[in-house]
DNA sequence: TAGATTGTTAATCGATTAACAATC
DNA sequence: TAGATTGTTAATCGATTAACAATC
């Protein structure tokens, strides 16, 4: 398959995460519009990049359109869990660690890492704490694919490069820094201050 | 000024976080290229549209380059706060509120809301939280101006709606849905949900 | 000065939109 | 069938890159 650019593969990532708490049997490009405020020109174009032909003159079948989107992005399937540890358990961490927000998803937090002893001490959690010290063994033996990391800014460079060279392949970045990342490890920035600030740039300009 | 493209907007706005913290006196397209990844070029391009033209042939003032961009894009200066609110108090919602992410911010949460309310009388904060039936009398008289929106996605687009109508004019979506905002209310997404599964769509095609 | 960097213009590249025959 | 929607191609639009004279 060619490679699906950028732009797409987000709004397909994104029209999968609708998709999958769709209800009806049938779904057209109108209604698609509609969910994801994305033109129904740019929602075909990006199903065909996806290499899906199965539309008919009535619509997709939500399911096998799902499958198909899945498939094109190696999205994981609800059952089969991805593994992800957080690194950085100070109060946003250990909030996210908490709050069962990947509950229903394939996404399934397996460790916590502090650089901080007492942090993982004090702290509890469904799955095991550890010191930073031991990110580098623990990570390849858990199966870990991704990770949030949360900890203050000043380490944010720091403890992204141990997590990929602990074999980390993505990671969903809480801190306002950007992250040098090496090629084939994605980064994904969702600093609610940087996003903020984007709101800021964007109401008064 | 004519209007600055949204792309542009973005990268100017992580810039000025970047220089914020950023201690010479002087710096160069070559030295901010690092900071941001954004090659040098482009960053002269985004300041030469940000309405800027102070730069010499050894580089840019900082903090002259600094403020011509908090001004182009309307950003606050570290002094100046502006007002938000958290819309849900489950369990990420309360630990945005009291995580203290925003402390050396602009940025100063003054009300929590939830619609149920036990949450507001369990919780405490430094701000006063009030029962969602508060927010649209509430949101006017606090000069609240931007909203983080924290609520289950099932009352996202709900939430979001009186968000609106109370006066918000953006929000920091952390709930998997798609807002509908009208024109004019700037919605920045950050659901780490959609960004594991942009990871995955980044790191399998 | 020599070397480095800016600011801007023109060239390239890629992404979105418009349009429409084919299909059900 | 008539009407609606898909899948795809060509046209448009906008964003990034290359290039370089001007500047310090």
């Amino acid at each position: 398959m060619e490679k699906i650019p950028e732009a797409s593969r987000r709004r397909l990532a994104l029209l999968a995460a609708l998709l999958a708490s769709y209800k009806e049997e049938k779904i057209t490009s109108i209604q698609m519009q509609k969910m994801t405020g994305v033109e129904r020109a740019l929602i075909r174009k990006d199903i065909s990049l996806a290499g899906f032909k199965g539309g008919v003159s009535n619509g997709y079948k939500a399911q096998e359109l799902l499958d198909a989107i899945r498939a094109a992005l190696g999205l994981p399937l609800p059952e089969e869990k991805r593994f992800c540890c957080i690194a950085g358990l100070g109060k946003l961490g250990a909030a996210l660690m908490q709050c069962g927000i990947f509950d229903e998803s394939p996404f399934k937090i397996v460790a916590g890492f502090d650089s901080r002893v007492n942090r993982t001490e004090v702290l509890s959690a469904d799955f095991p704490l550890y010191p930073a010290a031991k990110m580098e063994t623990v990570v390849p033996e858990a199966k870990i694919e991704f990770a949030i990391l949360a900890v203050e800014d000043e380490q944010a460079n720091m403890m992204a490069e141990r997590l990929v060279k602990s074999g980390v392949k993505g990671i969903v970045n809480f801190t306002g820094q950007v992250l040098e990342a090496p090629e084939g490890v994605a980064v994904e920035n969702v600093s609610p201050l940087l996003a903020l600030n984007n709101i800021c740039a964007r109401v008064n300009s």
